[in-house]
DNA sequence: CGACTCCAATAGTAGCATCG
DNA sequence: CGATGCTACTATTGGAGTCG
């Protein structure tokens, strides 16, 4: 297949979005973006009417091939699973048109919604809301027929809904972090508990590397003693910026010079729901 | 230990109701 | 009318438990 220079521009960061919302990982989904321009050069079809089209499918597959053999591999995963966190424009630095849709579907607690439904509802989902493939596409892509298409649709539908539609607000959300923050720093316990939903739920992920819970924590009491218990140990050179990541305001926690944690948030309702702390070396890009 | 059965959960299909 | 999404039914799958 030719893909010209244009082509290539305007096709590499859709892609990347799609492959990085199936699989959570920004290293993955790179390689595999890479793997499907190396596919698509050798190809010799020259008469491919929708190229667009036909690369998504070559990259659902990857994707959908890579999901099904990482299934297993997640299961033995030490304590919660966060997805990678996208720090700063990734996308935006080498996308310069409006590619980029739905920059809300990029939330961590999106992607981590994502995370359970199957394969086959993830690549469905994606490519009919963010994509906006038709059906009769969509099942061409995944090989299936298109009524099945519409069901797998439906039933992924569902299992999102809960996010659907939320204040994924920029500015109120970091509006809420400041004020977390400033609670935090100040011991101010009765304004932090305004600010977190009383069935808030925190997930630390270590990836089994370094130290973090090996469950989920819950309720507001059981989550301010484990933020308290983490500030106590803090050394002197700690420091933190609120940043842009994954188009959410999160908290960039430095130590040592180096990156050391991300705090993202989900939040509904102006309140903090969730908690998503990534301390895993391997999902914190370096600096 | 492998082979087998059974059950529940999930995937797929047919057909119908709604809406522009 | 076609496109969409839903319900209700059927088929398939995978895992737990059981037996030889």
């Amino acid at each position: 297949m030719q893909i010209s220079k244009e082509e290539y521009q305007l096709f590499k960061p859709l892609l990347f979005s799609l492959a990085y919302r199936m699989l959570g990982s920004v290293v993955e989904a790179e390689d595999i973006v890479q793997e499907t321009f190396l596919g698509a050069y050798q190809l010799n079809e020259e008469n491919i009417k929708n190229k667009k089209a036909y690369l998504c499918k070559m990259l659902t597959n990857r994707c959908l091939d890579m999901l099904k053999s990482a299934r297993s591999r997640r299961e033995y995963y030490v304590g919660p699973w966060n997805p990678e966190p996208l720090i700063l424009d990734k996308l935006h630095a080498f996308d310069p048109s409006e590619m980029i849709i739905q920059k809300e579907g990029l939330s961590i607690a999106y992607l981590r919604i994502m995370e359970h439904l199957t394969p086959d509802e993830r690549a469905v989902l994606l490519l009919r809301e963010v994509f906006a493939f038709s059906y009769v596409e969509i099942a061409n892509i995944i090989e299936k027929r298109e009524e099945n298409a519409r069901k797998i649709f439906s039933r992924a539908k569902q299992k999102v809904s809960r996010i659907e539609g939320e204040s994924l607000n920029y500015k109120i959300n970091k509006s809420i972090i400041d004020r977390f923050i400033q609670a935090f720093q100040t011991q101010n316990t009765s304004v932090l508990l305004e600010l977190i939903s009383e069935n808030v739920t925190l997930y630390s992920d270590g990836g089994g590397i370094v130290n973090a819970a090996t469950r989920p924590i819950v309720s507001p009491s059981n989550v301010l003693a484990l933020l308290y218990g983490i500030i106590k140990k803090v050394p002197k050179d700690f420091y933190f910026e609120v940043k842009s990541v994954n188009y959410q305001p999160a908290i960039v926690i430095f130590m040592n010079e180096t990156l050391h944690s991300i705090f993202s948030f989900y939040i509904y309702n102006e309140r903090i729901n969730e908690i998503y702390i990534t301390m895993n070396p391997e999902k914190l890009p370096i600096h």
